[in-house]
DNA sequence: TGACAATGACTGACTGGTCAGTCATAAAGT
DNA sequence: ACTTTATGACTGACCAGTCAGTCATTGTCA
């Protein structure tokens, strides 16, 4: 999988993968029908780790919507925006229109998922009169979208400037919760 | 281009970018040192009208900062998120990491300039009351987050998932300068 | 004006290297 | 002994980059 986030999928050559792996390239094709599949299959199985990831983190009893929210950011950016797992992301985008099976992949498996939960999130935010905004809930892509300028800006542009990520999503949750409370 | 667009650069053969062109492939190496540096110049050219698509519309003289704001989303998901334009975005966040020379270009020219107007504009509509969060200045990247979204759902999911993404910005707007007017 | 020469943009067959995938052989396991 | 698992040298396809040759255009001279 490093080896792809590395280079992507045409410029990964099989012999390093299974250098690094510790195998020859023969062991390779005992695993794999070939380079695509192997590499639909290796994100296949890293994804889960990051769905794990994401919805490992168990929600405060009294927790506040923003809260919840706001631990949800934390947890993404600290477990993947911030380390290797961000590439794998960045990966998918990258190699996606080329994969279709990939991309539907993460869409059912991440993307929907995702934001249904967060819609519900901020269906349940509207009912406790902690978001104002109803319309939110039809476009739930906006409560995670920091969360993914931030994976982004990490790979690409954090040497130029980098962004404090966190403080970012919470000027954002701001913008949806109303203004924090003094912290 | 539409080849390094369509396969990525690894993948990109040069006997179909000059097939493209309608010359022969050695005609290429007339013009470019080598496969590498004609894709950098490339991607340096077709940023240029990705620019001036940005820039080019007029801000209108009485207008709301929240109406110039609007007019620029609408511009962006028009001519670019919904064109061959959005994915040389992609492309470049796909390849980025591997050819530092364009991201950086990138970041130079479009990012921080983008960001900075972006900025400005920000603080106009705080200073003019029509933005109450003063922080959100520190972060210009969250007014442009569901542009990107956008962009990216356009390429990897629009056949699951169709977004209204006018719509959707409209919605974020409608979170940092308050509801809507009636429309 | 017409014949000839010079130019250089363009061509595409060719080369050398790279790499996905194979398979005869070897090692490990039972 | 024999089955399963692993190896890595090998093959053939592929492709970036080269370069000797072509030819339309422009320039020169009688």
């Amino acid at each position: 999988m490093d080896e792809f986030i590395a280079r992507g999928f045409a410029a990964t050559r099989l012999d390093d993968v299974a250098k690094r792996a510790g195998v020859a390239k023969g062991t390779i094709y005992l695993h794999f029908k070939d380079k695509e599949s192997m590499f639909e299959e290796l994100i296949r199985t890293a994804i889960v780790p990051l769905i794990s990831r994401l919805w490992g983190t168990p929600p405060q009893p009294g927790a506040s919507v923003r809260d919840m929210v706001e631990g949800f950011a934390k947890t993404f950016i600290e477990e993947v925006a911030t380390t290797r797992r961000g590439d794998l992301v960045r990966l998918i985008v990258a190699e996606g229109p080329r994969f279709p099976a990939v991309a539907d992949f993460y869409y059912r498996e991440v993307v929907s998922r995702g934001l249904a939960g967060m819609r519900a999130l901020i269906e349940l935010g509207i009912a406790r009169g902690e978001i104002q905004h109803k319309s939110l809930a039809r476009f739930p892509q906006i409560m995670v979208a920091p969360a993914l300028i931030a994976v982004i800006w990490q790979s690409l542009f954090s040497r130029h400037a980098p962004l404090d990520a966190l403080e970012m999503f919470r000027v954002h949750l701001d913008l949806i919760f109303g203004e924090r409370r003094t912290t």
